[in-house]
RNA sequence: GACCCUUUCGUCUAGCGGUUAGGACAUCGCCCUUUCACGGCGAGAGCACGGGUUCGAUUCCCGUAGGGGUCGCCA
């Protein structure tokens, strides 16, 4: 073997990524996008993703903040080889217990002549002050004029360390080799070169990825628009498959116009050649579709165990549709409700996990008012009431009670009036639940059973004409 | 304002010199059907503009305009 093949055949380390996100608020679903993104291009490259938490800034952390971050990535799935509960050689992954380490790097920094100390105590970084080409592995050659910017602050009067600082010193000590963030940070990346250069290591290779955007006016997305915290998805009972598949899709394409792709598809595919370079919106329409596609894969029985799982599940925010009024008078109908059978016959018709609260109302809930674009409907056909007492006959003769005596049932009826069976089923459809759409009638009716059927046919009739 | 990134249907995207510019969400229509939905079929909808380069530009280059981002002792 001749040296040639000896260098070109020597494998590359396997690539350390991290996300390091700041634990003062929710996590963003543009963060989650990069820790995904990161967590792909580990587990495409064997290497190890890192989670360290950037909680210098005591003020504006919070303990809820924090548990967001965790909880997010693992309703992501997004599981981190290294960092806080996972362990791992480069510890403690929290930069609040990290002082020693920065105070040793801080002296070495000093001692190389890099550093000056204002009056006040601030300590500031002596800028080369150069122009910059960011061999950037997304965004390509990017110039990042530093001449004339003026000295970054790396420590505070109260000693407490700065972003570029500790960003650095950290992506030192944890032996990151790739670093994908947000096309934000692309100015910070200056700075943190010249800190890298100044501590004489070789900078990481660096890809900025391009923003998500607010859906309505297309800024950076925000605290104000719906979904731009993963929690909202988790509130909602999104499924985080459909979620994590549709943050997939934003800025990233498979390019054979497939959509709905396992994870495990995605990790083979992901590559930056396959990234785009300019920013993406937001679509909440597109993502509640996609948890619609992922719902149709699922089997009745887990979708009826995530859907009992949500309706009994912690309620997370006033956003959630499980702090309303609706779903307080829901409530107490539930626990004695057939819901192993109801579910069943609601997952093909809903996208979002909220939207079995309507249904479930519609069947459990016998008195609900006619709704006014049903009542127009209805009373166009004045011999609606004639049906419903042909069809209460019938069905009160049946000893039977399941489906396909239901259907002899209408028959039946529809035969007595000389009418289609599926002119029945519109009043019928009223009669029981009060709305014009809804589930398969006849389950339906299977699952009310005859004398809860017979009962509400009974009720509503009045009020149909009324 | 300066600097950086970016520009294909309303939105997410495929396209990497010659295509009837493809797919998806959304919208609309038809079919199926017991309403709604699902599903099937179909329609409308796009290369920001102006210069080059080229036999030929959506594709390459340069401008202009639009969009986004960054200009902290926040991260």
């Amino acid at each position: 073997m001749d040296t040639v093949t000896q260098l070109s055949a020597m494998p590359t380390p396997p690539p350390r990524v991290r996300f390091a996100p700041s634990p003062t608020g929710y996590l963003h679903v543009g963060g989650a996008r990069t820790a995904l993104f990161n967590w792909l291009y580990a587990r495409k490259n064997g290497g190890t993703f890192v989670l360290r938490i950037e909680d210098t800034d005591a003020a504006r952390n919070t303990p809820q903040a924090l548990a967001a971050i965790f909880d997010g990535l693992r309703w992501l799935g997004l599981d981190w080889d290294e960092g806080p509960e996972a362990g791992g050689d480069c510890g403690p992954y929290f930069q609040s217990q990290r002082q020693a380490i920065y105070d040793e790097y801080l002296k070495r920094l000093t001692e190389g002549g890099h550093t000056y100390t204002e009056e006040n105590g601030a300590v500031r970084f002596r800028s080369p002050k150069e122009v910059i080409m960011l061999q950037d592995e997304i965004g390509g050659e990017i110039k990042i004029d530093r001449t004339n910017e003026p000295d970054m602050t790396i420590r505070r009067p109260d000693g407490g360390y700065i972003f570029h600082f500790v960003n650095v010193v950290d992506d030192i000590e944890m032996k990151i080799s790739h670093v994908i963030r947000g096309e934000d940070h692309i100015f910070n990346t200056g700075k943190h070169i010249e800190l890298f250069q100044a501590f004489g290591v070789t900078p990481p290779v660096y890809g900025h990825i391009p923003l998500i955007l607010n859906q309505e006016d297309g800024s950076k997305m925000s605290k104000r628009s719906a979904g731009a915290s993963v929690g909202y998805y988790i509130a909602n009972g999104y499924l985080p498959e459909a979620v994590r598949n549709y943050l997939c899709l934003l800025g990233w394409s498979p390019k054979d116009d497939r959509e709905v792709i396992p994870i495990d598809e995605v990790q083979r595919l992901f590559d930056r050649d396959h990234l785009n370079h300019h920013n993406a919106r937001f679509d909440l329409e597109k993502c509640r579709w996609m948890n619609g596609e992922y719902l149709k894969l699922q089997s009745d029985a887990d979708f009826a165990a995530s859907a009992k799982a949500w309706l009994h599940g912690p309620q997370a925010s006033e956003l959630d549709p499980r702090a309303t009024p609706e779903f307080a008078a829901l409530k107490p109908l539930l626990s004695a409700a057939p819901l192993d059978v109801l579910l069943p016959l609601i997952k093909p018709k809903i996208k979002v996990m909220p939207e079995i609260l309507e249904h479930l109302t519609m069947g459990l809930n016998g008195t609900v008012p006619i709704a006014d674009d049903v009542r127009a409907k209805i009373s166009a056909q004045p011999d609606a009431a004639a049906k419903l007492t042909s069809l209460t006959g019938h069905f009160d003769a049946l000893v039977h009670w399941n489906r396909e005596h239901i259907q002899d049932g209408v028959n039946l009826a529809a035969a007595e009036l000389k009418v289609k069976p599926g002119a029945l089923m519109f009043p019928l459809r009223v009669a029981i639940t009060g709305q014009g759409h809804g589930v398969d009638l006849l389950p339906l009716l299977e699952i009310l059973g005859k004398a809860e059927t017979i009962a509400r046919i009974r009720a509503r009739t009045p009020l149909l004409t009324a």
